[in-house]
DNA sequence: TTGAAAGCGTTACCAT
DNA sequence: ATGGTAACGCTTTCAA
C-alpha cells in the first residue's frame, strides 16, 4: 500500500520531513550538489522520487529565483501559419535541435498583441527569439523592458542579436540569371509587398518598411538588377499576395500567365509559389524552361525533388534556426550575422 | 521625463501605490471585473500600462492558483524530428489554429525521460496533449499523477479522451488495391517496426508492440491482406527504416529495388518513403505505374502536386490536431474519436 | 469598494 | 553539512 507516489502534494517540504532532513537540503539536494555529500544527495533524490517528487515546482522555483528555463520563439504572426511555410518550419527544426539538447522548453508566441492583453505573458520565456518582426511592434517594448537575452532572426534591432540572411544579394542573382535568359516581360510574384491582404499587382500601391520586410528587399533587388538592364519591370507586373502558400502561388500564376504578353521569366519569392507556377504552366501546356523561366526562393528540399527541378535562391533556414537558438543561449559568445545565399540553378531556367 | 514605463519592476503592490487604491482593487481589475466599476477598472488598467505594467506576474499567479494557460504538446521523440514529418508538422498546424484562437500557449516538449531529470517541468502545462507515445513511457505517469486533461493522439491510454484514425482499414485497402494491379512480388517500407535503429528487414525480428505503434498497426493489415489474397509477403521483404525521412526513404527503396526477382508492388508507411521511391524509380529507369505500382501513406499535400501524382492513404492530420486541441480545451464536451482514412487512387498505381 | 493578511512552494542567506 | 526563515508577487477571504 505504501510503495509508489501518494496521491498527496509533495513539496519540499514534506519531503524533507518524510526524509528526516530539512527544506534547505533538500532544495540543494536538487539545485546545488555541491552543498551537501553526494551520498546524501542521491538518497534524496531517489527517495523524493518514489515519494512523488520530481522536483521543485516550476512556478515557485520561478517566482523566487527569476528563471524558468523557457525560450519564448515569438512568431510574425498567427502560429498556424508558420507550419505552413517550409522555410518556418526548417528554422524551428534546426531551433529545436539545439534547445532540445540544451534542454531548455520551446514556447511558441504569436505576434500580435491581442494575444498578451491583460496578461504579461512575455514574462514567462527567460529569452527570447523573435522570428521576423511580430505584427503588432508594441510587443517589443513589452520585452525591451525586460532586459533578457533577445535574438532577431529575418530582422534587427538596435542592440541585439540578430541572424539575417544576404536576401538582396540572393534575389539579384536570381534576377540577372534571368534577364540573361530571357528576352521578353518578367513578372514577379512577392509576398506581403504591400498590405492590402489580397493577391494584386504593385502599381499604384504603397510598399511595404523595407528594413522591415525581407520580401521589399527582395524586390528592390528585383528591380535594381532590371534597371541595370536597361529592361525594367514595371509595377503592375510585380504581384503582392497575402501569404507564401501553394493555393496563393497558383492564384497567382494563373493571373499572371493570362496576361499578355505572356511574361517569358517569373521571378518567384518562395519556392512554394515557384512550384505552384510550374504547375500552372503544366497545366497550361507552357513548357518550361524553353517557353517560361522559373526562379524560386529559399531553397527548400522539395524544391530539389520536383520535375522540372526548380532554380532557386538557397538560404540556410536550417542553419539559422540552429545559430539563433545557439546565439539566444549564450548570447556573449556570438556577434549579429548576415548568411548567405546562393542561386542554384537546375531547369526551370 | 515621468512618462513612459519607469525601468522599476512593477508589482501589484507598486501599482497600487501609486494609483492610489489596494492591491485587491488592482488584482481585481484584471482578474474580476465585475468586483469594481467598469470606469475604475478602464482607469486602472490603462494607467498601469503606462506604468510599465501589464498584468500580474505568471509564475506568482500560476504559484497562486495553479493555472498558467499553457498547453504542453509532449512529442514522442525529439523535437526536431516531429518538424522533419509533414504529417507531425500538419497535426501542429491544427493545434496552432486552435489554441491560438483560444489565446493559450503551446509548450513544445520531447518525450524523453531525460528532459526532466530532476525538474519537475511537467508541472508548467495545465492540460496535456500527447502526440504519439512518449519514447520513455515513465513520464506517463508523471502526467497521470496531475490529474490534469489529457488527449492521445495516435494511441490510447485508460480514461483518457483520445484521437486516432483508421490506420488498419487505410493499410488493408492499400494493400488490397496493390494485390489488385499486381501479380509478382509486394515489398514494404516501414517506420521502426523492430527498434533496431537501422535499415533492415522484418525477417527474425521481434515487432514493437502493435497497440503502441502505428506502423505495426498498418502492417498487420498489409500482411493480412496479402494472406487472405493468398499471396503472403514473406518478412524478407518488409523493411523497418529508423524514421521517414526521404533519405531513409531513398536508402531503402535503392535496396529493395536492387532485390531480385524485383517487387512490382510497393506498399509504403509514408508519403516520404514513396516520394523517395518515386525518384529512385525514375533513377533506375523503372516506370511508374507499368513496371512498378507504389502506394504511400498519410496524403501530405506533396502527394498530390507530385508528378505522377501519388496513390496513398489519406489521414486527415491537420483535422487530428484540431480536435486534439478542441478536446484538450474542453474534455467534457466530447468523446474518444477515431477518423477515417481513405485511399486515394491517383497514378502511382 | 476597500484594506489587511495568509499562504502558494521555493531559494538563499545567515546561523549553527 | 544542515536548519530556520524571510521574501519572491500574487489571489482571496474576511471584515469594514
Amino acid at each position: 500500500m505504501s510503495t509508489g507516489p501518494t496521491n498527496k502534494k509533495m513539496t519540499v517540504k514534506s519531503v524533507a520531513e518524510i526524509l528526516g532532513v530539512s527544506t534547505a537540503t533538500v532544495s540543494n539536494a536538487f539545485n546545488r550538489p555541491d552543498q551537501l555529500s553526494a551520498g546524501l544527495r542521491e538518497r534524496i533524490i531517489s527517495e523524493s522520487a518514489l515519494l512523488g517528487y520530481y522536483g521543485p515546482n516550476p512556478a515557485a522555483r520561478s517566482l523566487r529565483t527569476g528563471a524558468t528555463g523557457v525560450v519564448g520563439i515569438m512568431l510574425a504572426e498567427h502560429l498556424a501559419y508558420n507550419f505552413t511555410d517550409p522555410c518556418a518550419i526548417e528554422f524551428l527544426q534546426g531551433v529545436a535541435e539545439v534547445l532540445d539538447k540544451a534542454q531548455v522548453n520551446m514556447l511558441l508566441m504569436p505576434g500580435r498583441q491581442e494575444f498578451y492583453k491583460e496578461k504579461s505573458l512575455e514574462a514567462i520565456p527567460e529569452r527570447y527569439i523573435l522570428y521576423g518582426p511580430p505584427r503588432d511592434l508594441e510587443i517589443l517594448q513589452r520585452i525591451e523592458t525586460q532586459r533578457k537575452p533577445v535574438v532577431t532572426v529575418d530582422f534587427s534591432l538596435p542592440s541585439h542579436l540578430s541572424v539575417n540572411v544576404d536576401n538582396y544579394g540572393g534575389a539579384s542573382a536570381a534576377a540577372k540569371h534571368i534577364l540573361e535568359q530571357t528576352t521578353g516581360a518578367i513578372a514577379v510574384i512577392g509576398i506581403r509587398l504591400c498590405d492590402s491582404g489580397k493577391l494584386q499587382t504593385m502599381e499604384n500601391q504603397e510598399l511595404n518598411d523595407k528594413s522591415l520586410s525581407v520580401s521589399c528587399q527582395r524586390l528592390d533587388a528585383y528591380l535594381c538588377a532590371a534597371n541595370e538592364a536597361g529592361r525594367p519591370i514595371s509595377l503592375d507586373r510585380v504581384w503582392s499576395t497575402d501569404e507564401s502558400t501553394w493555393m496563393h502561388g497558383v492564384e497567382a500564376a494563373e493571373r499572371i500567365l493570362s496576361t499578355e504578353p505572356r511574361p517569358e521569366g517569373l521571378l518567384c519569392m518562395s519556392d512554394q509559389f515557384a512550384l505552384a507556377a510550374l504547375s500552372v504552366a503544366r497545366s497550361m501546356n507552357i513548357r518550361v524552361p524553353e517557353e517560361l523561366k522559373i526562379v524560386g526562393f529559399d531553397g527548400t528540399p522539395e524544391s530539389k525533388r520536383y520535375h522540372p527541378e526548380l532554380t532557386t535562391v538557397y538560404q540556410p533556414s536550417l542553419e539559422k534556426g540552429r545559430l539563433a537558438a545557439k546565439m539566444v543561449l549564450n548570447p556573449n559568445d556570438y556577434e549579429s550575422l548576415v548568411l548567405p545565399t546562393e542561386l542554384m540553378i537546375r531547369e526551370s531556367s
